[in-house]
DNA sequence: TATTGTTATACTCTATAACTATA
DNA sequence: TATAGTTATAGAGTATAACAATA
C-alpha cells in the first residue's frame, strides 16, 4: 500500500498558532496532568499508538528531508530510486517498483523524469528483452554520492533528542514492524 | 507538515508478485550478503536511514489499521479526530488542527461529514463566537469507544514481532523523534 | 498464459488564496 | 489588526484498467 513518496510540504509559510496561551479546554475533564499535544489538548492515547507516532516520526524525518534535499531536487522517493540504482546497478523498472512498494504506472515518470535530468541510462536487460536495466549515468553516481552523504549527516540532526545507541535501537525495532 | 490521513489503499486486488525468485541482479556487485528488501535486492543502506524506516513501519501498521477499521468507516484521521473530541469535550476546529497539523481548510469537510453521520456535534463555544465547541453525541461516544478497543487490539497484532517492552521502548523513542 | 513497461485516467490528499464574522 | 471557520481550487500522490511487446 501506499509509495515511499510523500506529501509537498515544504513551501507553506502558514499563519503563525498560538505558542503558549492555546486558549483553555472550554469543556469537562480537561484530563488531570494533560500532557501536551501541540494544542494543549489531551493527547495521551493517540500517542500510545504505534501507527500515530510512526507516522508523526516520519513526517517530522521527511520534513527535514526534503529541506536539506532541496539543493538537489530530490524528493525522498527519487532519493530511494536513485539510491536503489547505485547500489543495484542493471535493476529493472519492476523490481524497484517491488522493493519500494511504488505501483509501475507512477515510476514510469520518476524514471522518464530522471533520464531527461541526465542521472540514469536505461539499457537493454541482457536476458529479457521486454525489460531495461537501470543505470546512473556519471553525473548521477555524482549526484548520489553527494545526497547519500547529506541523508547520512541528517541522520544526526533528526535524532538529536536520542542518543546513537537509542537511534540505532529505533532504527532496529521500526525494521522489525514492517519485515515480515 | 502533511496531516494524518493517508492514502486510499485497501482497495487494490494487484498483479501477483515474484514470491521466491525475483530475476538475480543482472549486472556488477550484487552486495556480498545482500539482505532481502523485498525483490532481492541491496536496500541495505536505505534501512539505516530514520525517514525510511519510520515511513515504512507507518504504512505498515496504517494498513493494517484501516482494513479493522472498515467495519467503522473511520480512516486513521477520522479516528484522530473522533478521539481527541472524546477526550476534549468542547474543543474547536482549530485546536484540533494544531493538535492533527492539518489545514483548516481540510478539516472542514472531515467534520462536516462526521456531522452529517451524526457521530459530533458542534455547540456555540461558550466565550468566543467565532468558534464552535465539537462534542460526540451519544452514538458517536459509541462508535469512538468500539474504534478505540480496536485500535489498542491492533497494537498486539502489528507488534507482534516485539516484546512487549520492545513495543514500549518503541513508542517512547518515536515520540522523542517528532516532540521538539 | 503471464510479465514488463507504458498510457490514460480517476480519485484522494495536501496546499494556497481569499472571504465572513467576530475578537 | 488578528483569528475561527469556510469556500474554491490548484497541485501532488495513489490507484485501476488496458494495451503492445516479449517470455
Amino acid at each position: 500500500m501506499s509509495d515511499l513518496s510523500v506529501a509537498n510540504s515544504m513551501r507553506r509559510p502558514r499563519a503563525p498558532r498560538k505558542p503558549a496561551s492555546p486558549a483553555p479546554a472550554p469543556d469537562a475533564t480537561p484530563s488531570p496532568a494533560a500532557p501536551s499535544g501541540g494544542a494543549g489538548l489531551d493527547t495521551a492515547y493517540l500517542e500510545t499508538l504505534l501507527g500515530y507516532n510512526a507516522r508523526r516520526a516520519a513526517l517530522s524525518v521527511i520534513a527535514v528531508f526534503l529541506r536539506r534535499m532541496e539543493p538537489f531536487d530530490l524528493r525522498p522517493v527519487d532519493f530511494s530510486v536513485l539510491t536503489l540504482i547505485a547500489h543495484n546497478p542493471g535493476v529493472t523498472s519492476r523490481q524497484l517498483c517491488a522493493a519500494l512498494d511504488i505501483l509501475p504506472p507512477n515510476l514510469v515518470g520518476m524514471v522518464k523524469n530522471l533520464q531527461k535530468r541526465g542521472l540514469i541510462v536505461r539499457k537493454p536487460h541482457p536476458t529479457d528483452r521486454r525489460a531495461q536495466g537501470l543505470h546512473l549515468s556519471a553525473g548521477g553516481k555524482r549526484l548520489q554520492r553527494e545526497a547519500q552523504s547529506t541523508a547520512t549527516e541528517l541522520e544526526h540532526d533528526v535524532s538529536s533528542a536520542l542518543t546513537p545507541n537509542e537511534l540505532a535501537t529505533l532504527n532496529a525495532l521500526l525494521r522489525k514492524v514492517y519485515q515480515r
